[in-house]
DNA sequence: CCTACGATCTCCAGTGGCTGTAGCTTCAAG
DNA sequence: CTTGAAGCTACAGCCACTGGAGATCGTAGG
């Protein structure tokens, strides 16, 4: 008969981590598996697709509380989806404020490694740059909208 | 006499919080200051000069070891700065790693809120992408290089 | 049936870089 | 001397996992 999946295959089949699997459900955002007498998770078809989704969401980084409410969404095909386009085009416009700041933090850093000649660090541009912020051209790499990694 | 600022006005003078100042200290990236005779910290301009240095590396995206290393480096004037070099050189590679990878992100969001034309959920191209990996146009956005916000 | 061994179990702690809270004490102006 | 802002310590929480300890389960071979 049908048993499923142990978790070590779900995990291999969906790019997981075990641990990170029991971690969603442990937050909620996969139900709660079936469980052998032993008492270990076994795994269907439907799980596989949910946590495909989560991963490929992630994978595209949406937050975790996203992907609960666009998992909501998905369960209710009845539904208009503007509400998931909301959430997609807020997280694209996060990802395009991070490149935006990334790119001008690019220019910094580049400048900065390009000018210092490897002498001794007295004469340091890298480290003179970063004692002393007037010497940025931009002085507006301010902190990101998001934590940072 | 010189009695020093206290750690509301270094606070205010770096752009840091007050909590952030203690952490630092507290992960001895910044040095126990004088106390009054009450207990409160009391700083100078060289370590409002090593806090600026901090905060301005901070927003170049440096981590808080790397910090750590390069203010070792800058103490010691007459050393090589190949170090410094080197680290400023990593951390240029990992940001234009985050940018190569948000940029193939904002190629895949973009794409998948341009094509929801807002009807039901049923036919929603945001839930159908999420849902099946197999409809990027890139299958390669693989999880980032250092770890996510 | 027994053993061996990998896979799985639960629980807990740690990561980075802060941020916030509770419940105090201290400082400085009036 | 009073008051109120600012400081103090200690600890918990954030996100999204990740790793480890130590016990148990499942299954293949003998």
């Amino acid at each position: 008969m049908e048993t499923g999946m142990a978790i070590g295959e779900l995990a291999r089949r969906t790019g997981t981590k075990v641990q990170t699997i029991r971690y969603y459900e442990q937050i909620g955002l996969l139900p709660e598996p079936l469980r052998t007498a032993g008492g270990q998770r076994r795994y269907g078809e439907a799980e596989r697709r949910r946590l495909g989704f989560v991963r490929h969401a992630r994978e595209l980084g949406f937050g975790l509380e996203a992907i609960r409410e666009l998992l909501d969404l998905a369960a209710d095909p009845g539904r208009d989806c503007a509400h998931a386009d909301r959430i997609a085009k807020a997280n694209l416009g996060d990802v395009r404020r991070k490149i935006a700041r990334l790119q001008a933090l690019e220019q910094e850093l580049a400048r900065m490694v390009e000018e210092c000649r490897g002498g001794r660090v007295e004469e340091c541009r890298v480290l003179e740059v970063l004692a002393d912020h007037d010497l940025c051209l931009s002085p507006e790499h301010a902190p990101p909208a998001s934590p940072e990694p």
